[in-house]
DNA sequence: AAGTGGTCTAGACCACTTA
DNA sequence: AAGTGGTCTAGACCACTTG
């Protein structure tokens, strides 16, 4: 913490103080020569931490006038990727999972055009649950090569598949691609989330990258459209 | 154009560099000093430029190596906010807008929550169709206040509502929330797109703000799953 | 060891807003 | 006129990757 650059330091900072309200929501934070006295540091640091905490929605500039905090309603949803598991703890809800399938399968041809990748994929198949009632269905595929640190067993361990991937095999998704549609539920899929057949259920289809671009996960989800809101904030360029 | 900021000329040079194949997917783009001596700046211009193209998802860096211009697959899908009349071109689809109805009407209770405007409305319910097949029933609120400059009847005359805001209304859309939900058609939902009623459609509810973060916008869009899925791409922090 | 990007400084001049 | 952020320069030292 204390090694981190200046700039990742004061944004931590700022950040805070935004949190705990020291900066309210709406009102003006130091100038930028203020906050250079504050840290003791240049104006370029002081100006690539609030260029970064811009960028992630916490503060906005008035030409001429200063910057501002933004309302703390267009802060909460930020743009990021973000897991499943994540997006239900922000709502305030326990996640968990029940493993239906752990399994070793051929690529269909689509999906080895979708993962670039030839052999053998590892299914993972998973009801997901918010406060024991059943969310969604996910099933995901990954490239078998990049799971033979482990035997896929230790998926069992953790309710997050990212969080498996990133500290168990060292792989960090860092770009996603999400396709929002909808379907009526079929007989299984009714059962599983205990609606009733023709319901409507949101689908997402997700491929994941790592930050070298290698495609490492299609998931195909399948969301109660009852019990689940997706919301994301875009910001114009 | 002449007259904007180096790093922006900069910038659009790149882009065209990328787009041109000039600087070819995963290839190496010149080093930052070498483009200092290309531009004839400082390294800190040409890392303002490089930083934003990376920000829009154009490059990426590798550490201690070089930066590289990403695969042309993750660069057509940005994260930007796009209005639908955007989507459906990009698809390559003609996106035309049948017009319901354009009424002044009262707010109801959570209408004046979420558009913090406790008076009248306009509201505009439009049939958008591309390729002349029925996609999308668009229902828009907006706070007449914001609308005296014309006649509401202004927005018959472009197919694309933030069009007008934009340039009849000088009314910037900065950051839009957007909630993705499904549900099953009902009867006049089925007559007006042409399907079958309890078929699925993606529910979209958007509320969109302008620069001041003021809401300007609520809207509820009804697509049909079967012609319609909506990809974004997001990128981790 | 050489080259790359990552961080940082200390200045400068400008356009814009407010009083 | 004073204060704000917007742009830009010319240096410096560092950590990381590769030959």
């Amino acid at each position: 913490m204390l090694n981190d650059p200046l700039y990742i330091q004061i944004i931590r900072d700022i950040q805070g103080k935004i949190d705990t309200g020291q900066y309210p929501s709406d009102t003006f934070i130091p100038s930028e020569s203020e906050l250079q006295d504050i840290y003791m540091v240049s104006r370029t640091t002081v100006r690539r931490a609030i260029s970064e905490l811009i960028n992630a929605g916490y503060l906005t500039i008035v030409k001429g006038v200063g910057t501002k905090v933004m309302p703390s309603r267009l802060i909460t949803t930020p743009k990021e990727l973000i897991s499943f598991t994540q997006l239900m703890r922000n709502q305030g809800m326990r996640p968990d999972a029940r493993m239906l399938a752990i399994e070793r399968v051929k690529a269909t041809p689509d999906l080895q055009k979708t993962l670039e990748y030839p052999g053998e994929l590892i299914e993972i198949a998973r009801l997901r649950t918010a406060d024991d009632t059943p969310i969604s269905i996910n099933t995901s595929y990954l490239p078998s090569d990049l799971l033979v640190k482990h035997d896929p067993t230790i998926f069992r361990t953790r309710v997050s598949l990212y969080e498996v991937l990133e500290k168990d095999f060292n792989i960090k998704v860092a770009v996603t691609e999400d396709t929002y549609s909808a379907i009526n539920a079929n007989a299984s899929q009714a059962k599983l989330l205990s609606i009733r057949k023709g319901d409507p259920l949101l689908m997402i289809e997700r491929t994941a990258f790592n930050q070298k671009n290698r495609p490492i996960e299609y998931s195909i989800i399948f969301l109660r459209a009852d019990r689940y809101r997706h919301t994301i904030t875009l910001r114009a360029n």
